[in-house]
DNA sequence: ATGAAAGCGCTAACAC
DNA sequence: GTGTTAGCGCTTTCAT
């Protein structure tokens, strides 16, 4: 298993391993003949360049870090995958760390990142405290954060309108003559819940309707989470002809609830979603929702994150993505 | 952004680079006084070990390289996350490459891996096929296949025993009562879904049944096409009572073509899927079916990973990891 | 057109 | 206990 080294082809072709680097790298300051019989040695030898070694003197290694609460999620997979080949269509390889479960994890992720000099770090942050707990180290390499709006703090981020895009989706249920809707699932501690939480009740405001708002404590959203908060909810609560989950995921749970309480969606009461996670569009599903654009995130959080590679950019830069409303089966038009 | 290294460290503490690295590297030869002060300054300067260098003595990168057909793919995500954890355990992180769409990328990924001097490499492979294409660079460091039974192939794998999982799944549909089961998706091309199609074969054969197969020409499965193949099925046969799918995603495919016919699961046809994706477990899916166990299998995969590192092991070993069947509501008990 | 030599940041073998 | 030195595999001046 010993490695084929450029010393062994350049014994083997009997010139200096200084010709084979040139051959190899495509140097013109070679003969022809030199440059094909080096290329022919070093093919039979098996011979391939050792990044490492290069990336010593280069002081680049074509590497970038994704840390990712967990790659086992289908919103962030979907995001990974756009982010892997973007990164690998500029000659980048991706790192891989998941950063669960906590803000120390995502720490020593981060630190890994830089032990493995890797040119940039894309990150999809756990909460918005991320932000300030990587910052040691985001400080010492090109960092881009990606999916968390980050307002006001000294970072560079990716992020959808979410303040825009639950006022679109308030909208759109006023239109379809929905007059009481609930906001189910705004969590704490993320200035994206936040964002939206504020979007809605800006749009019930200027719709004149009054806000309604369940929060959550947790720190995850998750279908299973949507359930058990969906079902306490579901009993108390009959004021409502909508609701506006916070996440898709959010409202799969909650589907799930109301399917047992024997409410029918869209019959008994509209749902909409946030998100847009492959699971929506299921038709066993169907759920009408608020789409974030996730290979548009995913492409412009990788060419930032490149930019700044290449030019040293420093400061902060950040881009909000338009949302999108997919009209699917889980809203009612109720005005007719 | 210039990385603080040993050098500015000793300098700063007036004392040798390499004293500094032992203090770092926890070497007992050396007085408490210096290696706290040494600590304490390298902490104050931002110090961080470079991996980089450290590797190219150590000849070792703390690398494995996960190669997977595309990691938006919830069976795959699921898989690859249980694969980081556990590598990070062992102490070592991942580089990620989606293959996606032909074993020219699979090979450009593999050849990627060895580049980066990677420890290992550990290949969900796209096929069956998958194993000669990369059997040049496979042998150059430890591989370990994931997911894809290659028998008879000169390589280690951790593999599902298909065979035994469709003989189950045959075997419980039996004693529900049916007794014309059309086995829905095989695909040809795949040393996986070949043995699938043997146990099923041979299930009916020990039970007195007549086997029937739908065959894929495909290369992968996916929901829209098991949906697009159970249109056409659908519409011409209608002789058997229970549906098992080669996978869940076409399982759930069909559902979705039957339920546009009017066609009621499990009331008018029971169908039984094979992996157990998240998706199955869905209140909305609810679909039985045979399990690989993913968390088990990523584990075994990378401790025999692992143990290749570690022992130069050579030859080629495997393990067959026993299926599983959960029951859900998708398939209807017709004897009684 | 080719070779020699320096050096990237680190570890390890060897001095003292 | 601490310092000196060599060298991992490569790229890049600088000679020739």
């Amino acid at each position: 298993m010993g490695k084929v080294t450029l010393k062994d082809v350049a014994k083997a072709a009997n010139v200096s391993f200084t010709t084979v680097s040139r051959a190899l790298s495509g140097n013109p300051e070679i003969s022809k003949e030199t440059r094909e019989r080096i290329l022919k040695i070093s093919e039979e030898m098996g011979y391939t360049t050792n990044y490492i070694a290069r990336s010593m003197i280069k002081k680049k290694t074509e590497l970038i870090g994704l840390i990712v609460p967990s790659i086992d999620n289908p919103f962030m997979s979907e995001l990974a995958y756009y982010v892997e080949v973007t990164a690998r269509r500029f000659g980048y390889n991706l790192i891989l760390c998941n950063s669960y479960p906590d803000l120390n994890q995502e720490l020593k992720a981060m630190q890994l990142m830089v032990g493995h000099q890797v040119d940039g770090v894309l990150v999809i942050p756990q909460k918005s405290a991320s932000c300030g707990n990587l910052m040691k180290y985001a400080s010492m390499l090109p960092t881009v954060y990606l999916s968390e709006n980050l307002r006001d703090q000294d970072a560079s981020y990716i992020s959808v309108d979410n303040h825009q895009g639950t006022m679109l989706g308030v909208e759109y249920l006023h239109r379809l003559g929905h007059r009481n809707i609930l906001y189910f699932g705004c969590r704490v501690g993320s200035i994206t819940h936040r964002l939206r939480a504020e979007g809605y009740k800006q749009a019930c405001h200027d719709l004149g309707l009054e806000p309604k708002i369940v929060y959550f404590e947790s720190s995850a959203s998750s279908i299973e989470l949507g359930y058990e908060m969906a079902r306490s909810e579901l009993s108390q609560r009959s004021d409502f002809t909508a609701v506006f989950a916070s996440t898709d995921s959010n409202a799969i749970g909650l589907m799930q609830a109301a399917r047992e309480s024997g409410i029918r969606i869209p019959e008994d009461i509209s749902l909409l979603g946030f998100d847009n996670i492959r699971l929506a569009s299921l038709p066993q599903i169907d759920l009408t929702t608020v789409a974030q654009p996730k290979e548009e995130m995913a492409v412009k959080a990788v060419k930032m994150l490149v930019d700044k590679i290449d030019h040293r950019t420093s400061g902060s830069a950040f881009e909000i993505i338009k949302p999108e409303l997919i009209e699917r089966g889980s809203c009612r038009n109720c005005s007719v």
